[in-house]
RNA sequence: GGGCGAUUAACUCAGUUGGUUCAGAGUGCCUCCCUUACAAGGAGGAAGUCGGGGGUUCGAGUCCCUCAUUGCCCA
């Protein structure tokens, strides 16, 4: 398999070709091997189903494929579940809309054939998001893949679901619910957001029955749920009021006698101190209600609209329609005694944005702090998994997080009422009792048993998605009602899983479900480790959103693309079109043109790299552009070693006397690499992506190309052939070995390169996917080859440095000059003219008197044997010398405080002696030789 | 109101247990070079009172307190 190299690294030419190479032949597949003691598994968060990829996604999965072939290299059974979800909301709003198009409501079409339509959809739109998942090179098991909705995991929600009602932790009730108007459905707390908005606050006057020309004023921001005002209220030590309590008022527009009632939960200092009641649209309001036993009279219908206990007024009525109305007549009766502006808190449904609404309604719940069998409650079983160790956050800070809202868990509402999801699995005799069951059969037989032969209906409303989601750590496995008797090889290895990989954002949404339903359900931890990574965000550290049109498409990173595309598929399908122009305006500006296909490990690299444990990633393109540059760095090293070495002896044939010769920079490059190893497999225990792709960068370009190459140039110009053999065979193994430690990060120019570079290194295999992991032997480092070459570095460099500030062009060779031990000099000698571009080099007793540039490294004197500009060499030399006595004098300082000298450890205290022993003489030095260029 | 962060070079960020290697990296900038792996490159260089103030300590980006600016989560 010879193929000359490309001069430059072109990843669109070989991504697609290693990815189906590797999908065709299975590598991503299940590990089911019992024997092997180490078992590494992750569960890709399930995307929406017909959703497309952007940065989170491709971020987070960039870091468990990571992990994953990191994993599998080494050795372990491994197994990356990948699958989608259906959700829900997101899913029937679209399929939704599409029917609006074609002017049909899907109640017009009935519930079976719209969700027949959703399953068209899904099959049309469904995988999109998993192909663009191959394009960034992520390695789940794809056999395995799985879907919410597939027939086995719905049997799991089922019966979950079953279980969790059974056990008593699943309740019907008649409940204040958040409430989408937009789309009829209960949402759960989460997925409402509270912002701040302006609004008002309109002071509203109630006449107290009893006293002519009085009356209580109210201060509210939602006036039009006075048509349910059931009460007023007041605190009850507040000295204005407390003679009113037990009276009554007039709710105005409604002439409906109210009582005052008192209540702690009143704050005397907010408005005007007295609180109207409405119980059906408020949630204290509603706990204010049951403690006082006050009546609830609801006055919205589902849809929003005033409902005929509303009055024949307001009865039928928009919401907020009425809100104007009622303010009209309120100020035309003079029942209106000012209004305010007021900043107030919104909540709006995550999904359509529409205000949410309190609404009473009967939804199934998951108790979630009702105590068990074993004395605790789920959410309490939760928090101790963590306590106990059995599952670690990283960062651990994130515990804090966890706990607060698992402390303060409300009970969760399961219940949408949707039709794409899965049906609740309950069925309801004509008089009201309710069957939980596995299937009708099922419930037909428990109400016959409960004496009731006659027809059952089932719930009509569907399951949260997450709840699900909540249940994937084990439904993905074929997990059954039986285990932990009955199991399986997936099971037995994979659950609990090693690691979860997530974004904070869903810390509550999906992590600590997962962990309450899995612990109760199977009696497992779900994961061991939760990584929680930040979100990204554009270079401004803005949230991407398709509003503010500053999206950024993996594929468009990987692919590259033009302006006028770019510009095209931000203000597409925009919600608000007056925003395009904005968008258009910082669209040119940032991406003047466009953007450059960067290839995939140019990608992953970037994302690697930005995964410090902080919180938040903005995403600058021109990190992108340098990794793309180190995949370029690596494919040229590669270049450089095939070049120098194919059709050669490079060393790996069987070893006899004088076959190999290895040098000291062949023993440097080795123990580097051990270093490095060593620290890149600390990187992996700590989830530190960052200092991995550091680490990664900072050998292969810094010691790898910088150094090793050039010295191994030299070696291979002036060697014998045993050292010329070890020189190659060094080349090669060093690259064959970086090769394999950047795969996790970048598989396919690693894989491109491999194929190469594995037959030099007399391997035989299919693929480097396939290959071990390296790990450190440190057992090769040579301390002495440290030590010879760091000398070697700092006169290289002090060469170079002298050459710049004496103007030399790079071209021009010129000649230096040594003083010092000529033996130990002699070991550098050839690679110091390389590498500093010298014509030649001479060994002396004592560098002649002479006005030209010298460096001092240890023992030796280096001059460059040049007409000096002595101003510059005097400039140069003040300026070093200053740098010293900066430093003697903190050295000097330190070792004359008495408190230093007697209370610092002693290797402090020798290591500050040694300091300064060696800057003063190098000092000494740089003075005579100033003096003698001075005189 | 409660909680969690952030503040280090022009930009994006590292800096593990306080101690030479600590004031760093990449990008950008300046000078020179198309040298036989790489101009997506090479060599050299300039650039920061580590947000302010106080404290602990022989010694503080690093620990404590406080203030400022700022982000997020929860109520």
């Amino acid at each position: 398999m010879k193929e000359e190299l490309e001069k430059s690294f072109s990843p669109k030419d070989i991504e697609g070709k290693w990815y189906q190479f590797w999908e065709s032949k299975g590598y991503y597949k299940i590990g089911l091997d019992l024997k092997n003691p180490k078992s590494f598994s992750i569960l890709l968060p399930p995307p929406n189903v017909t959703g497309t990829l952007h940065m989170g996604h491709g971020f987070n999965q960039t870091l468990m494929d990571i992990l994953t072939r990191y994993h599998r290299m080494s050795g372990a059974n491994t197994l990356w579940q990948p699958g989608t979800d259906h959700a829900g909301i997101a899913t029937q709003i679209v399929v939704e809309r599409q029917l609006d198009q074609e002017g049909i409501s899907r109640h017009e079409l009935g519930r079976e054939k719209f969700i027949e339509k959703v399953w068209e959809w899904k099959n049309f739109s469904g995988g999109k998001i998993t192909k663009q998942m191959r394009r960034l090179g992520t390695s789940p098991d794809w056999s395995r893949e799985r879907f919410t909705m597939d027939e086995d995991l719905s049997k799991v929600v089922t019966e979950s679901f079953v279980k969790l009602y059974r056990d008593g932790l699943i309740y019907r009730g008649k409940r204040l619910v958040n409430w989408d108007v937009q789309l009829q459905t209960a949402v759960s707390d989460l997925e409402v957001i509270q912002e701040e908005e302006p609004g008002s606050l309109w002071h509203i006057n109630y006449p107290l029955i009893n006293h002519k020309n009085s009356f209580l004023t109210v201060a509210t921001t939602r006036p039009e749920t006075m048509l349910g005002d059931v009460a007023l209220m007041v605190h009850p030590e507040d000295k204005r009021y407390k003679k009113y309590i037990g009276q009554s008022v007039l709710l105005p527009l409604m002439n409906r006698e109210i009582p005052i009632i008192a209540d702690e939960y009143v704050d005397p200092d907010f408005g005007t101190g007295v609180v109207k009641v409405t119980p059906a649209h408020d949630f204290n309001d509603y706990a204010v209600g049951q403690r006082h036993n006050l009546p609830t009279i609801n006055i919205l219908t589902l849809g929003g609209f005033i409902n005929e206990n509303g009055s024949s007024v307001y009865e039928g009525l928009e919401r907020f329609e009425a809100r104007k109305k009622i303010i009209i007549d309120l100020e035309a009766e003079s029942f209106l005694a000012k209004t305010e502006k007021y900043t107030i808190k919104i909540p709006r449904g995550d999904r359509t944005g529409s205000i949410i609404e309190p609404m009473l309604t009967d939804q199934w719940f998951v108790a979630t702090t009702k105590k068990i069998k074993n004395g605790k409650s789920i959410s309490e079983e939760a928090l101790e998994v963590f306590k106990k160790g059995e599952i670690k956050f990283y960062p651990a800070n994130w515990i804090n997080t966890y706990n607060q809202w698992l402390n303060n868990i409300q009970d969760w509402c399961i219940s949408r009422q949707l039709w794409w999801g899965h049906q609740i699995p309950a069925w309801y005799s004509d008089d009201g009792r309710i069957y939980v069951a596995h299937s009708l059969k099922e419930a037909q037989e428990l109400a016959k048993n409960d004496g009731y032969s006659g027809d059952l209906k089932r719930d009509q409303d569907v399951l949260d998605t997450w709840f699900s989601s909540a249940m994937w750590p084990f439904s993905t496995l074929g997990w059954t009602p039986d285990y932990p008797n009955k199991s399986n090889k997936e099971l037995d290895l994979y659950l609990p899983s090693s690691v979860l990989v997530t974004g904070f954002d869903i810390i509550f949404f999906w992590v600590a479900r997962m962990v309450m339903m899995t612990k109760h359900i199977t009696g497992k931890i779900p994961f061991k480790h939760v990584y929680v990574h930040g979100l990204i965000r554009d270079s401004d550290g803005n949230k991407m959103s398709k509003s503010k049109g500053n999206v950024l498409d993996p594929i468009d990173l990987i692919d590259g693309i033009s302006l006028d595309d770019l510009v095209k598929k931000r203000t597409m399908g925009l919600m608000n079109p007056k925003q395009a122009d904005s968008i258009i305006k910082k669209t040119k500006k940032e991406f003047a043109e466009g953007i450059k296909p960067y290839g995939t490990d140019a990608l992953r690299f970037t994302f690697a790299s930005l995964a410090s444990p902080g919180r938040d990633i903005k995403f600058d393109l021109q990190r992108c552009e340098g990794y793309r540059n180190f995949c370029n760095k690596l494919w040229n090293a590669a270049r450089f070693v095939l070049m120098n070495c194919e059709e050669q002896d490079n060393g790996f044939e069987e070893c006899t006397d004088g076959y190999l010769e290895f040098s000291q920079a062949d023993r440097w490059i080795v123990s580097e690499l051990q270093i490095t190893l060593d620290k890149i497999h600390k990187a992996y225990e700590e989830y530190r992506f960052d200092l991995l792709s550091q680490e990664i960068y900072r050998f292969i370009w810094d010691e790898y190309c910088d150094w090793y190459l050039e010295l191994a140039k030299i070696q291979i110009q002036n060697g014998t052939e045993a050292q010329k053999r070890a020189t190659r065979r060094t080349l090669i193994t060093s690259l064959e070995v970086i090769l394999r430690v950047s795969h996790p990060l970048i598989p396919f120019i690693t894989e491109e390169i491999w194929q190469t570079v594995a037959p030099l290194a007399k391997i035989n295999a299919p693929s480097i996917m396939l290959q071990k992991y390296p790990t450190a032997q440190l057992n090769k480092i040579d301390k002495d080859s440290i030590s010879w070459m760091a000398p070697l570095k700092e006169m290289v460099e002090n060469c170079r440095s002298l050459r710049g500030e004496m103007n030399i062009s790079p071209a021009q060779k010129i000649p230096l000059v040594v003083e010092g031990d000529e033996k130990i000099f002699n070991t550098y000698k050839d690679y110091i003219k390389g590498l500093a571009k010298l014509s030649e080099v001479e060994v002396v007793k004592k560098i002649p008197d002479q006005d030209a540039p010298v460096a001092i490294i240890n023992n030796f004197k280096l001059m460059l044997n040049i007409e000096v500009d002595k101003e510059a060499e005097l400039l140069r030399l003040t300026k070093e010398l200053n740098q010293l006595d900066i430093q003697i004098t903190k050295a000097h300082g330190k070792l004359n405080n008495k408190n230093f000298a007697s209370k610092a450890p002693r290797e402090v205290i020798e290591q500050e002696e040694k300091r300064l022993k060696s800057f003063s003489l190098l000092r000494e030095k740089l003075q005579s030789q100033y003096e003698k260029l001075n005189s």
